[in-house]
DNA sequence: AACGCCTACAACCGCGGGACT
DNA sequence: AAGTCCCGCGGTTGTAGGCGT
């Protein structure tokens, strides 16, 4: 019954990993290609367990992840997500394909967090209307306090992408059709510098035979969400779904969207799945500032197209 | 110059969902 | 059908470097 168990945990390394290390596990991927995470540490030969190989190339090896500073609009829009899907960091970063889900959860509790509790405390002085405190609150109040979190986030992220939504998009879109090394910062390690040469000519090679290869290169960078049946935003940005996936608007998503608003949790009240373009439209389309509709007037509304 | 505190981030841990046998 | 394991996620910790005194 069931499977060989895992890597066994006597003698497996911890701690931060070598540039030695790396390569190997580099150049394991650049051969087999990521995935079958617990065949990585026999065939290697790494004292690893196959979960650490796993995150190390998912959230520090892995071509296309951007290193080093925050934009603004990374930052803003990292606030209104997280408004909207709470500490769903995973779905999250599906917005900010160049960001790793730890990055954007590290970003948020070292900077965002404290950001937003002076902001707080600062305008608003002995109130605290923080994201996560809504549990000490009424649903009503919760609700008005998350329509107004999300119409300062929208206006927030409204500024950014005006400001920055060329270069934006063109930078997702160079990502997303092949790694852009040109965006990775001076500071990232020297360490993976080497190992990101020795990426480029695989990743040339990955975006060479492109999307046919269902197990390798571009089409797995991103497999931790397409994985899970969450497109990645890569994937959205490729090929766009229709507005009823996008949304989940079938009965029962709907009615998940309904229950999260009434309920304890702060779930997301539409799947995420659509990047930085969806929010683009809403935002264009609506009217910043003075839109009337919200994301939670949409999630309770059976008309999708109605925001289009 | 040395010490201690603070910050940032890489990595680990534990859990849940789903796949596999 | 049930047991077992893999994978991914979110929370948390450990540590190195920066900064102020």
């Amino acid at each position: 019954m069931g499977r060989p168990p895992c890597c066994d945990k006597v003698g497996v390394k911890k701690g931060p990993w070598t540039p030695e290390e790396d390569i190997i596990l580099v150049s394991y991927i650049q051969e087999h290609g990521p995935g079958n995470w617990r065949a990585v540490p026999t065939n290697t030969g790494l004292m690893r367990c196959s979960k650490s190989c796993r995150l190390r190339w998912t959230n520090y090896l892995r071509p296309g992840i951007k290193r080093g500073n925050f934009t603004d609009q990374e930052e803003k829009l990292i606030i209104h997500l997280q408004a909207l899907l709470g500490n769903r960091w995973a779905a999250i970063a599906s917005y900010l394909p160049e960001r790793t889900d730890n990055d954007i959860k590290n970003y948020w509790n070292t900077h965002l967090k404290k950001k937003l509790k002076k902001l707080e405390t600062g305008v608003e002085g002995q109130t605290s209307t923080g994201v996560s405190s809504h549990n000490s609150i009424s649903k009503g109040q919760w609700e008005r306090r998350l329509q107004t979190d999300i119409n300062t986030a929208k206006q927030a992220l409204c500024e950014a992408l005006s400001v920055e939504k060329l270069n934006c998009l063109s930078d997702v879109k160079a990502s997303t059709n092949g790694y852009n090394w040109s965006t990775a910062p001076s500071t990232y390690a020297s360490s993976t510098a080497n190992i990101s040469r020795l990426l480029e000519g695989w990743t040339r090679n990955s975006t060479r035979t492109g999307a046919s290869q269902a197990n390798s290169g571009s089409t797995q960078t991103h497999d931790t969400a397409s994985s899970q049946g969450t497109p990645s935003a890569a994937n959205c940005i490729l090929s766009p779904e229709p507005l009823e996936s996008l949304f989940g608007l079938d009965a029962s998503s709907t009615e998940a969207s309904e229950s999260s608003l009434l309920g304890e949790e702060r779930k997301p009240v539409f799947e995420a799945q659509e990047p930085l373009f969806f929010l683009e439209s809403w935002l264009l389309d609506e009217g910043v500032g003075h839109g009337q509709l919200s994301l939670l007037d949409m999630a309770l509304d059976d008309a999708p197209d109605q925001l289009f």
